[in-house]
DNA sequence: AGTGTATCCTGCAGGC
DNA sequence: TGCCTGCAGGATACAC
């Protein structure tokens, strides 16, 4: 469910609300969704303050002090919500998983109906070492349209496999994908290196375009996402393929196609997303 | 270096 | 009403 719009959105709203606050104890109700045993990752985390909250691709950062960092990973159906903190009455968790108990008065709940997710308490080593393994953001600075195409040129893989690739990119899920290739007009089952120059320019315009739409709009809801007050997010309304299968492309009315490759579904306009490479 | 497949888990929609 | 299948925003491990 959550990608870069959706994490960030969630992280955002959470951060007045949480920021400062002391974790008295974790109560684990689904260790599932731990890497560690139970008893472990509660002694990680009881007594530290969280400094800051932070996002990194999809992940939510809860910066600890010790120099810890708990990582989020919301998984499929991930979703952290403040209950009884500052007074606010959000919708009830109906999954929780983790509960970390708030010293100020309520607590942050880690909830997941599928718990695909995944919350672990790293050093700061062991942190530099994940984030170092994933790709640049994708809306940082540094990320041109020059740096996008040095990396789609070393692949033969599906371009939308390699949005994909955390490693790559940091931050791209399925949706975000699909509609970035549908705006800049490529298949999303073209070997990413056989994009032209104006073609990776397009790429990079889109997906820039699309994430910064997404969250201008709190992301896309789905069915399950949530920000931190329990809304849904609106860019579900501006989708102009993904979910769309059968219905007219918004520009020249071929009905939308949906392939299946990499194991998840690809939406495209087959008349706005030819096979073969173009240079307009 | 790719790709297809399976896995983790729950819920929902659709067909019969 | 029930039962079945397929599908879902993610990530990983496996064999080929």
């Amino acid at each position: 469910m959550p990608e870069l719009p959706e994490a960030e959105t969630l992280v955002r709203g959470l951060r007045p609300a949480i920021a400062g606050k002391t974790i008295l104890h974790a109560r684990v109700h689904h260790a599932d969704v731990l890497r560690v045993p139970a008893a472990r990752f509660r002694d990680c985390v009881r007594g530290r303050r969280i400094a800051t909250l932070d996002r990194r691709a999809k992940n939510v950062l809860l910066r600890l002090d010790a120099r810890r960092v708990l990582v989020v990973n919301l998984g499929m159906t991930g979703w952290l919500a403040p209950v009884g903190v500052d007074g606010r009455a959000p919708p009830r968790p109906t999954h929780p998983a983790i509960t970390f108990r708030l010293a100020e008065g309520g607590s942050l709940v880690f909830d997941d109906v599928r718990r695909f997710g995944c919350v672990e308490c790293l050093s700061a080593s062991e942190w530099a070492e994940r984030d170092r393994a994933l790709g640049p953001e994708p809306l940082a600075d540094g990320f041109t349209a020059r740096v996008l195409a040095q990396g789609l040129g070393r692949s033969r893989s599906p371009v939308r496999s390699w949005l994909l690739d955390q490693r790559r990119i940091a931050g791209i899920g399925n949706i975000y994908a699909n509609e970035a290739l549908h705006r800049a007009g490529v298949h999303p089952a073209r070997p990413a290196r056989t994009l032209s120059h104006a073609e990776s320019a397009r790429l990079h315009r889109a997906l820039r375009r699309v994430l910064r739409e997404a969250l201008g709009a709190g992301g896309t809801t789905i069915s399950d996402y949530r920000n931190a007050d329990g809304d849904p997010g609106e860019f579900v309304r501006e989708l102009r393929v993904y979910g769309r299968e059968g219905e007219p492309c918004f520009r020249c009315n071929t009905p939308v196609q949906r392939l299946v490759f990499g194991n998840r579904s690809a939406f495209l306009c087959p008349r706005c997303q030819p096979e073969a490479p173009s240079t307009t």
